[in-house]
DNA sequence: TATGAATGAGCATTCATTCAT
DNA sequence: CATGAATGAATGCTCATTCAT
């Protein structure tokens, strides 16, 4: 039944998704050879195989494209860390699994990621001059919580210690951050994000202190 | 000897050296307000009171200007983290009195700090379309060195855990980083340094693992 | 006699002009709003509500959407200049209701004229950079054309001084367009239109040299 | 005394005009040429023999050097209704050497003044989608403020009925305007300026009706 | 014929950099 | 060396027009 009047409007949304993804797959790219301020929308809809004012039918501002990227990236990012069937029991397994996720998908997308970086998608430094920073702090809100769900699991489950404030969302970020970037900065390919994985927990469990005293003391 | 020939030399390199130091302050603040690309160069030369064309007497290029800014103020961060007499006699006692006085310096230069991790002097991502990577590599590599003398010293004593390659600087840049990227997108002011620098020392040092489970193990 | 295919001809040519007329209603009314180059195809198509390729379907380009709009007001302008049964009998008080019923026109589309002014509706003035100047100098000639019948018949009647050329056709078109445009920069509704044609008529016979003089020579 | 702070100010000041009044006499023949929404600033700094910024150093944006130029144009026109020495003693005969002189000038310039009056130089209507129709009215004002001034002047010495508001300064503007517009339509050269002003001045005066009548009634 | 998204030429404006004074 | 006006390449964005559906 009503079927004519679905079609071709599912038709149409269809076609609008298809040079949507298109433009932002072509930003992606640009973006990430040119950075942002060297990024001409031209170039953009050059590699879209479409015309300038065609980006603007989507988006009405270059702005914006940066901005729906970011959105949709960081979104696919985060969705990472949801949990998977397979993912192990204990709460330290889980966060590996999870991390090691969210690395690989970072790995997939470096040189996206890599200006991402200075737009404010990790950061959260309202950084004037930068676009949209009322989007960039909402971004990093959303960021914050998504690693405040995954912090809170491990207080409830007795295995992190319950924290004042956000103090251990940030510090998983910033763990975790601290080797995306270092791998970012390197030649890509050459790492094991299983390792680095776990690593990053190792760390954000445990901290860089002498095992040996520790065990030490254990026994 | 020969006075005279130095004397006007010497007055000649001071002037030099206000005029440079009153367009890097310009400019510190301009970039500060209105990030990078929103700044120009006509901004930085009104509010340092000069003319357009003396500021390229002393920067050749606009990017200069900002990198002169950043090798001059990671200078300063850096030297922070010098050793000062007064400082305690346990390893965590001087990492904390060292890593309180860069949070305290990255206070005073909150908005300038704001926008030059954008610009890789804490994340050394070779971001594109970025100035200069070169330079922002070698800052990196010095930043990294830093920290690496720190954790060093802690290996050395004992302290911590000897990880291979960077990881233990690495750990420790994104432990302090994730403080300070936080406090930095915060109102001014209402930061205590010291119990910030705590934090980061503690749970560098131990991690968020619960605490009553080591102790209780360590019954 | 074959009235089948009589039908749906005039059925179509009905809705053409229904279109057609929608299109020009909400030229005039954008037109009046932005002017003729701040109005967008886009946008009289939105107030017509109909789609912007209905617009080409109708006039081959924005051109001559403003054309045909003067060409219809004008023609509805002079109309109004027709002899009416019930108009005086005197030449004066026939050139008064005359230019009355045409002052009337105008201020029911005041907004409309405000704009058709600068496009050479009342001028003639072949303004370079505006278009159609061919059409635009036909619009003008027979607009000349009627204000010189009119003259004509003052002429004929012995009322006028004959003058050379278009003197008296031009002179009577000045006189009214000075007032016209006085009161279309004027807030709309305050305007006595009878008391405005016949301060028209007046000066355009007597001009604005004292009275007394005259009676006094009269004597 | 203090010929040096005097000079190089004095020779700035010169440079400035200078370049202004290039950028003016430029813009001028482009918009006359191609109207003002068909000239480019390029076109115009091309004219100029400048560079477009310079053109950006002189004004802020396109509507400024028309706005610029409406006013310089329209200042000289108006200096053309002062007072000179040799003028007549009626006030006919002033009437007639002042309006000459404006018409004298209008033709030089026709070119410009064809476009001038699209832009409100002569009507006033404050026209939709014109720029800065502020300046417009201003202008509007100062123009009718000028014939204000020339017909108090008549009515002071007796020579012209006193009618109410501005009618007789509408109606002496109205028909100049009304031979004017004839004659910027017209090709230029054939226009003899004494001959027109005459016509106005008669036919301000003493209007279109038959003079025959007139003279008959006054034996 | 109506529709409305795609098209792309066109242009105002910016701003780093130069250079004559 | 300071000055600041001139320079002109570079680019975001608009909008009349086209055309596949």
């Amino acid at each position: 039944m009503n079927g004519s009047p679905e079609r071709p409007t599912r038709t149409r949304d269809e076609a609008r998704a298809l040079f949507r993804n298109a433009i932002l797959d072509a930003a992606e790219a640009i973006f990430a050879e040119h950075g942002f301020h060297g990024a001409r929308i031209q170039d953009i809809a050059a590699r879209a195989r479409i015309a300038v004012g065609t980006v603007y039918n989507h988006f009405a501002q270059k702005d914006d494209v940066l901005s729906a990227l970011l959105e949709e990236r960081s979104s696919e990012l985060f969705a990472q860390l949801h949990p998977v069937p397979t993912d192990p029991r204990t709460f330290r397994g889980r966060l590996e699994a999870r991390i090691g996720r969210m690395l690989a998908y970072i790995e997939q997308h470096r040189a996206f990621f890599a200006i991402a970086t200075q737009h404010g998608l990790f950061a959260g430094t309202a950084a004037p001059g930068t676009h949209v920073p009322e989007r960039a702090l909402k971004r990093m809100e959303k960021f914050r919580g998504v690693f405040r769900d995954l912090v809170n699991e491990g207080v409830a489950s007795g295995d992190l210690e319950p924290l004042e404030g956000d103090a251990l969302a940030l510090f998983l970020g910033g763990t975790m951050r601290a080797f995306v970037l270092s791998s970012l900065s390197a030649p890509p390919g050459d790492h094991d994000v299983k390792k680095q994985a776990a690593m990053t927990v190792e760390l954000f469990l445990h901290g860089a202190a002498r095992r040996k005293l520790r065990r030490a003391a254990g026994k």
